[in-house]
DNA sequence: GCCAACGTTGGC
DNA sequence: GCCAACGTTGGC
């Protein structure tokens, strides 16, 4: 069992449109970096719980507590020429990048990136380190911990 | 909108 | 394989 923080901008799928989803589930699409992706097709399984984090919004942060619901397959985006993650090096045979499912889990209080550099248990969380703009990062299980205490609690 | 940091591309 | 130029990310 394994943990991962999996960033969304908002304006494209927020927490709460896969709180609002068939089976709250939804595919990770749109990842077109080698590392991410990596991540998703070595690392993930099916049951390792994710952080949905909110990016480039006017408030990042920890949305909501979800997990990994399916293995790797290929993402659909890259095939289509109208998509904006459309790959024209990306055939059918020879798919580049990959999506899995993510269900949401547990709804808690949002948690913000200025609150979780405050808190040390999160210091050397991959998310916070100066330059760090993975869309997709490991997170410890003590960092997890952490972050599910923060999002339980009813207040900062 | 700015800009620091990082990733990718492509000429050589 | 080097590395300059360019593109992207994402907080602020």
């Amino acid at each position: 069992m394994r943990y991962w923080l999996m960033k969304s901008e908002p304006d494209e799928v927020s927490f709460d449109d896969v709180l609002s989803a068939p089976a709250q589930t939804v595919a990770w699409f749109g990842v077109r970096n080698y590392q991410a992706r990596n991540f998703m097709r070595d690392a993930m399984a099916v049951g390792d719980g994710v952080l949905f984090y909110h990016s480039s919004c006017a408030v990042p942060g920890v949305a909501g507590l979800a997990e990994i619901a399916s293995g790797p397959y290929p993402d659909a985006t890259q095939f289509d020429p109208s998509s904006h993650y459309y790959d024209p090096k990306a055939t059918q045979e020879t798919p580049r990048w990959i999506s899995v499912d993510v269900r949401a889990r547990e709804v808690g209080r949002y948690l913000p990136l200025a609150e979780m550099r405050t808190v040390p248990a999160l210091e050397s969380m991959v998310l916070l380190q100066k330059g760090s703009r993975l869309s997709i990062s490991p997170v410890t299980r003590s960092e997890w911990d952490a972050v599910v205490e923060l999002v339980r609690a009813r207040e900062a």
